[in-house]
DNA sequence: CTGTTAGCGCATTCAG
DNA sequence: CTGAATGCGCTAACAG
């Protein structure tokens, strides 16, 4: 065995007491060699679960704190089984109503003691699914997802293998998922009726692509209620910019069966919507009525106030958090997942024609 | 020594060949085994770092496809010295403003390859603390933080270590972190100056918590311009509920000296203050003008349009960002940290009393 | 109630 | 260019 200045390398390990921590993080062991115990005690004291006597759970509470010592997460969630982690993938942060929706995921997770990985997929398919690799990768124990465009997600059963996932806002194809939704159609089709009932014979929605789930189902609950009433449809999607929604409102208004009333599909599209009606010069609600699909915190303030259908953004995010921590706690992967579906509020201020001073809220 | 079944117990751990990878995630060893190379290879194929020749790093890729192989970041973070995580810390995600910043974390983060932990710590330093030492529990790389209340925080140096630190929107108390702000008390000096053009001598100052940091900056330059035009400040903070906001604005207009101008601190005092003036039926600008810090998507569909400062919101956050990669890749502590002052731009709608038909934005 | 041993999956030595 | 050994910090499983 070969030698280095007379020590034998087999003892080297041994022989140095890994330095005198020096500057090295504290550790377990650290603690352990200074209270006098092994480091499992250390470790049952920290962890809680199995009880220790009181002075020597005391002695390494002193050790503890002497030392500054912190738990090296990593190693834990290395070593046994848990990260004390979720994910969270939401398309934009920008947008209020995801940010409300996440806002909800990360205090929930909190108040579990649970860290939140988050990032965003900007309605991506692609991005999406490498993120959601990321994160399994980094085994988190759970994920919570907006997934993106509905036909072309690749989130499925699997790609997660054992790992709980909750669709929430949007559900996937893969039925084995939980998903929490609100009530899209039928929230669209009550505020449309509502504008019907206030004389409208064309009303017009407006809103982005169609290839997302939400924009979809309020299209539905839309063209259901126009068709009950024996109305006929008349949507515009792909309002993706101002300059294209003014374009496509122009041509709208312009034509011989100029809707009298608009529902946009979500906030983007109300804010591009009431830009493009500003610069025609338009008056609502006499000239057009407006509704929208989502409150917002100033939708007060607007003028008119916006009449609106209100989602539960927070409560989803809330529903779909704790519902993910079910999952985790009780390990199962189910053959196919829940359904939670959320109800919505409609908001009436002034923009649909309504005069009410204050916003009237119908559940 | 002892046997069981005639089987020598120290052969025990060798001779099971950890099971034929039935349902446990591969490992590199397995992948290993399958391309007929040493664990160390495969790893260097994975990083790409070493040369490894072109047709064994085939083998190896095979493998990996053929087991459907997924390294272990939490094994690579635990035995590396990077974690390729960073932490953020705002105060809430629901605030528009806040979730801006954090969307440019959360996009930088993913150019570079690093995951993000997100919390939130409701401006309470307390919480704040404590999820700062979650993150570092997890060993992450770095952190980019909006701190809590000023003089409360306990962000300090010596909780962080050697843990790179970029604090944002707000400064901490310890100057070797470094900072990213805004021109928050020359943006509303400006705007006061705006507002005095228009013929204004009562301008008040309505906000949130002076312990805020910015709302006191932004104070601080609010009294400045009033002092230089020789006229008399006249603030309300504590606009935390709508009702509070409501009482004190009440106050403030039945005074003798009733102001005809309004500047408020961020866009939740806006909201207050805007629901306030609506409740006493003033008009704006007529009975009073109007400007706030912080501009949103809505300020140009309210009535009448808000002219407000406008914060580069996702440029801080990318500016803060990147300093921390900086940090991180130089891997050095410094003794004075950067200080960074974005500057803002005032955006001229119709609530002060400008007649413009679209915004003007002076930068 | 407490200590010892072993090994999670990977990358950093060091040897070929 | 490649492989074997070693240990990161922690905890499950077993002693005692």
């Amino acid at each position: 065995m070969s030698e280095v200045n007379g020590t034998p390398l087999l003892n080297r390990s041994k022989q140095r007491d890994r330095m005198p921590a020096a500057h090295r993080k504290p550790t377990m062991s650290d603690v352990a060699r200074l209270a006098g115990v092994g480091t499992m005690t250390v470790s049952r004291v920290l962890s809680g679960a199995v009880r220790v006597s009181a002075d020597t759970a005391q002695r390494v509470q002193t050790a503890i704190e002497q030392l500054k010592y912190r738990p090296n997460e990593l190693a834990r969630a290395f070593r046994g089984q848990r990260s004390h982690s979720i994910g969270l993938i939401i398309p934009y942060l920008y947008d209020p109503f995801f940010a409300n929706c996440a806002h909800a995921v990360t205090t929930v997770a909190r108040e579990r003691g649970y860290s939140v990985i988050i990032t965003t997929s900007a309605e991506d398919p692609e991005t999406e699914f490498t993120e959601a690799e990321h994160m399994l990768e980094r085994h988190v124990d759970g994920m919570v997802v907006i997934p993106s465009r509905f036909r072309q997600t690749r989130l499925t059963r699997s790609l997660f293998g054992k790992t709980p996932v909750v669709a929430f806002d949007r559900p996937v194809q893969d039925p084995s998922l939980d998903v929490v939704l609100v009530q899209n159609t039928a929230g669209a089709r009550r505020i449309v009726e509502h504008l019907i009932e206030h004389g409208h014979k064309r009303v017009a929605y407006m809103g982005l692509s169609r290839s997302l789930f939400t924009i979809n189902a309020r299209f539905l609950g839309y063209r259901r209620a126009m068709q009950e009433a024996g109305l006929r449809s008349d949507a515009a999607f792909d309002c993706n910019t101002e300059e294209d929604t003014r374009r496509l409102l122009k041509e709208k208004m312009s034509g011989k069966d100029a809707p009298t009333a608009i529902l946009t599909s979500n906030t983007l599209a109300t804010r591009y919507v009431l830009s493009a009606i500003s610069h025609l010069g338009l008056r609502i609600p006499s000239d057009v009525a407006f509704a929208g699909f989502d409150d917002f915190d100033m939708a007060e303030f607007t003028a008119p106030p916006l009449t609106v259908v209100r989602q539960p953004a927070q409560e989803m995010g809330r529903v779909a958090t704790s519902l993910l921590f079910d999952r985790i706690a009780r390990g199962e992967t189910p053959q196919t997942g829940n359904r939670i579906v959320l109800p919505v509020e409609i908001v009436l201020r002034r923009s649909c024609g309504c005069k009410h001073r204050n916003p009237v809220i119908m559940s």
